[in-house]
DNA sequence: GCTTATGTGGATCGCTGATCCGAATAAGCC
DNA sequence: GGCTTATTCGGATCAGCGATCCACATAAGC
């Protein structure tokens, strides 16, 4: 890649980044062109499409979040490990307003530029998910793609601005009906009482 | 109205009722005009924005199920008014695609046209819940506006083509969080199996 | 049948993302 | 340093969107 262009791409990136972070997903491409001074057909070349310009922003935290859970596996007790894992996939998602519509869309479209990133972070959902399984601690009526969707949800409820002031509370609600209340008085403790 | 006005505006809704239910709420409003042999302008001063097409579509459907809420005040056990009344919301919403996003957006916009409709059906949810959490069926850590986005996030979860497969699952699961499963004998066999 | 208030829809505006292609320019070679 | 060439750039343009305007058509009331 030419100089000009790598300087180009990673200028659009830093701006789309902001613009994103400021009026969410459906920010008005020539915008970003324009606040990076660059023609609106330059930002189209260097990510052809909004999701792929997404799919270039959100790689990162996506990778995070795939290690992160790799650290949970070893490091936490299969409970603990699923539900701060959970926790930090909807949070993450609020920085992104919008997002989460288009990862729901991309994670069966394998034509989509965000389709393997999806996927990836999936099967970390997944594989923490069964760990708490077999120690007994989850519901096992319930999977990977369940817990994708459950995790989409929350985070699309975190994103609709009448919603999100709920979204927390009703976090520890659906958490309470994937992980087995058995050991209710450790979980007491952990869940903060969100409303008395 | 003049009887020329009163039967545009009636021929409109039937065929933006077709065209929403083919392609979702996000149909083009030229499109609808255009099937319906009317100028755009004619549509758009019979229905202003799209939320006002979409009041004058579902407010049938709003005042049925608000109506339903009142039936089964009286007429099933709370826990079973609460759970049946909620598995009809959701799957109702399915019947517009897209519908719920507008709806979730509505229900604190009081410039909206379909506030209204959806503080009524909200409030329906609310009365319900409160006599299941009187009768010690329902978790009492929720109230009406908590039930609102639970119903809304499961809605919009049958919403999204990957995700809509595991929505009537993943209705179960959130439900047995909202109804507490103190008489386990006579819930297990309603409800399908939650824990194995 | 005439008058008037009401309803209509083509034309136009500003906006969106997508695409084209002549102009500008960085990289490689002598 | 100067030349050539492949790459990159961005203004111009297109079709689509919802919103608005206003000359024209028409139903209603007398």
């Amino acid at each position: 890649m030419r100089a000009d262009a790598r300087k180009n791409r990673d200028h659009l990136l830093a701006v789309a980044g902001t613009a994103i972070t400021e009026q969410g997903v459906d920010v008005s491409l020539r915008d970003i062109a324009r606040r990076a001074d660059v023609g609106l057909a330059t930002l189209l070349r260097h990510f052809p499409t909004r999701e792929a310009l997404l799919d270039a922003l959100l790689r990162t935290s996506f990778d995070e979040l795939t290690a992160k859970a790799g650290a949970l596996e070893t490091s936490s007790s299969p409970e603990d490990a699923l539900a701060s894992w959970l926790r930090d996939c909807v949070a993450w998602t609020t920085e992104y307003r919008g997002a989460i519509v288009l990862m729901a869309a991309a994670i069966e479209d394998t034509e989509s530029a965000l389709h393997a990133s999806c996927v990836t972070l999936r099967a970390a959902g997944a594989r923490l998910l069964t760990r708490a399984q077999a120690a007994g601690m989850a519901r096992t009526d319930i999977d990977g793609v369940d817990l994708f969707a459950l995790v989409t949800a929350l985070a699309w409820l975190g994103d609709q601005p009448s919603l999100a002031p709920r979204a927390d509370h009703l976090f520890d609600v659906v958490a309470s009906a994937i992980l087995t209340s058995t050991a209710s008085s450790a979980e007491g403790e952990r869940r903060p009482r969100v409303r008395s």
